[in-house]
DNA sequence: TATGAATGAGTTTTCATTCAT
DNA sequence: AATGAATGAAAACTCATTCAT
């Protein structure tokens, strides 16, 4: 009934591939099981939540089966922790390719708010599956290794950032670096967390391109406003 | 087992009612009982989510039993949304004590602020909810009558406040209510809805006395800094 | 909520009605009451079968409570029971107004097949009470008083018309007349009771007029030709 | 508690099967738990109704567990409906071995009648069945694919006959087909779905032997009289 | 490595009936 | 005579997980 990998692999008719090994078109690849379930699961529970998430409909929208998914990740919570773990991974990934620091202060400070807007407003899974942890009390994330040090390093870029124009008499020397990504965390995250009753709320859906453009801008301002020293 | 006879019964502070004694304790009192279910079903609504939460779990709290709340309320989704409803109901009720349209635009504007950012502070069942109904797509907060009303009263506030900023020439002209009202809510929410991932990824509990002091005054800060008129 | 009967009864301003006793004006009518539950049971009972039917669903088309329902009945199985006698009771008083007995044989026969026909057709609700019954084993019918009276008057009737008609050299000599019965009862009955499969079938909804009187002559015309003594 | 495994393993008569032995006792074994399911179900239902039926007592008297009624058919309605198109399904099967259009007019006529009564009176839970769709209106017994098809095959086969016995002079030139399969019907059922209620309203139980006979050849009678033509 | 069948414990919901006023 | 609130027992259905192949 599903045979969804067959049909997407043609017959090679028994002739050899050239490709000598790791070849994705083996019958049997783990690594490209696993990867499809982690992906199905992760648009599961962003989708549905941690409880609201069913094993049955990820492995129904698997290339495999429900045995699998036990299989490789042990219980519907290990692949949720898989789930997070990768997706924090992905991030990190990205951030590599920020180089705040060369960039002068208020150019860098725009950048980073840029940057974190962006990758807030295109990884909605993100979003709701930090939404969603947060429901849980963060318990799951808690175990997760790339968990702490993806934020001990956008500490480091504020931290540089704000010593930066600090020295260059561009920057208020009163703001607390953790404060400051909080701050900006919160204006990023919430117009797509809660994007829903925002627009219920008010008839307007937050992720329409001319509103995201407004909210980019506006962010970026209250942002360098808030951290310009005065007069 | 039933213990909840006490958070059904709210502190009277001693002051005697108008009605006899014995009389908030007569057996068939269909408001209190709804009142009850409620109670319970919010905290366990808000604590669980709302395919996490356990109708048997809520009518155990309860001074009633599981059937009560079917009678009452029709189905589990149906007492999620009397859930949702009172709570919106309960903002409303607080928002009409502000009064900011007698003070100062400044002054009013940090009123707001403060309003908000004490309310989020506090009612972190509130917040928990409306971070549950994104997760549900917004789709059981859209049938709930009093939600839109509630919402166009904040906008009408701002926008009374910027009106009467700009006249004064203390705020600027370029600000659009309903994206400063999702600033402020933004600044608010965050830090509560997603205290637990914030705690684990800098050690901070932000709501902390000490923490939560510095944040509003940040967030208040942020806020004025924002819509006051430069130079 | 349920205040229908006072809104069927316009309020007579204390004036005293010119009828002194039995005024079913007055305002608790214990009679009008077990009728309009019996006639709502009827529906129900003969829409949703006896397991089917909801007690609550009863109820909440009366002018009453459920409580009454209990009161005058006793029990679920105790008003199936008042309906089906009630529902007998009814086609005796129609029964009397048949005198096939004045009639020529096969006109009284023609007479009693129409009679037969014209009464399943638009007592449906007597009709699926009876298919009802049959699903529960005809156990609540087999207490109803009137049930085996009513069955014995038709067979003298059959008894009647057959002799005459041998007499007259019209009809067969070797017909039972409880067989007749049978026969008659299966035409006129099958084509009302499973109408609906019947129109599934074969797209014909037997109780289109057309049907129905074509059915009609087809029924009197068989139950004549079988009846009839041959050449 | 759990006889049911002789109900669900048919007769083999002795005859050796072509699997190996102790093959149809193997622990999984799909089709025959489907089967074991379908069978039981097909008792409850035709019994009890399908308001009646309770899946718990369907479950008990299976070879296997509740879980495994709803893993293969979903529901209550779904499990009813798969019964359904079984019980159609046997029909068909069975009036294929009749050849009535190898035989005279007359002849055809008297086996099809004699057929039919046949199964009515042998395949009391078909009509218990066809009884119950009759009160849901016929409204699952719509979804069954294979109903459609089963009725307009018996029409043919009254056409054809129909056809031949004019041609032959034999039968009437005013008979419509699907009426006729209506009459037929008619006496068919009739006797064998509300033999209940006619036996306690006569003191006659319809199926008792000597009185099935006389049924049988009044009833193939009575139809070679209607159709016969005159004179 | 992979799979479809199977399952026990739990979860939501329904129902006829009774209680207190 | 009449009523709305209340209820226990049972019913349908779901879920994460494991077994046999």
């Amino acid at each position: 009934m599903k045979k969804g990998s067959k049909a997407a692999e043609p017959d090679t008719n028994g002739i050899p591939s050239d490709t000598p090994r790791g070849d994705a078109r083996r019958k049997y690849d783990p690594e490209q099981t696993k990867r499809n379930i982690l992906d199905v699961a992760t648009q599961e529970f962003s989708a549905m939540g941690l409880t609201g998430a069913r094993v049955d409909a990820i492995a129904e929208r698997t290339n495999t089966t429900k045995r699998m998914l036990y299989y490789y990740f042990g219980s519907k919570e290990g692949l949720y922790q898989a789930v997070l773990e990768k997706v924090y991974g992905d991030i990190r990934a990205l951030e590599q390719d920020l180089h705040v620091s060369e960039l002068d202060p208020v150019e860098g400070m725009r950048a980073l708010v840029e940057f974190t807007f962006d990758y807030h407003d295109r990884q909605r899974d993100f979003v709701r599956l930090v939404t969603i942890e947060n429901i849980h009390g963060a318990k799951y994330v808690e175990q997760v290794k790339t968990f702490k040090g993806r934020n001990v390093t956008v500490i480091h870029t504020i931290e540089d950032l704000l010593a930066r124009g600090i020295a260059a008499g561009q920057f208020r020397s009163d703001i607390d670096p953790i404060d400051l990504h909080l701050l900006i965390s919160s204006l990023c995250f919430h117009r797509v967390g809660n994007r829903h009753t925002f627009g219920t709320a008010f008839g307007r859906d937050p992720s329409h391109p001319r509103l995201r453009a407004r909210h980019r801008a506006m962010i970026v301002d209250a942002v360098l406003r808030f951290v310009r020293k005065d007069g």
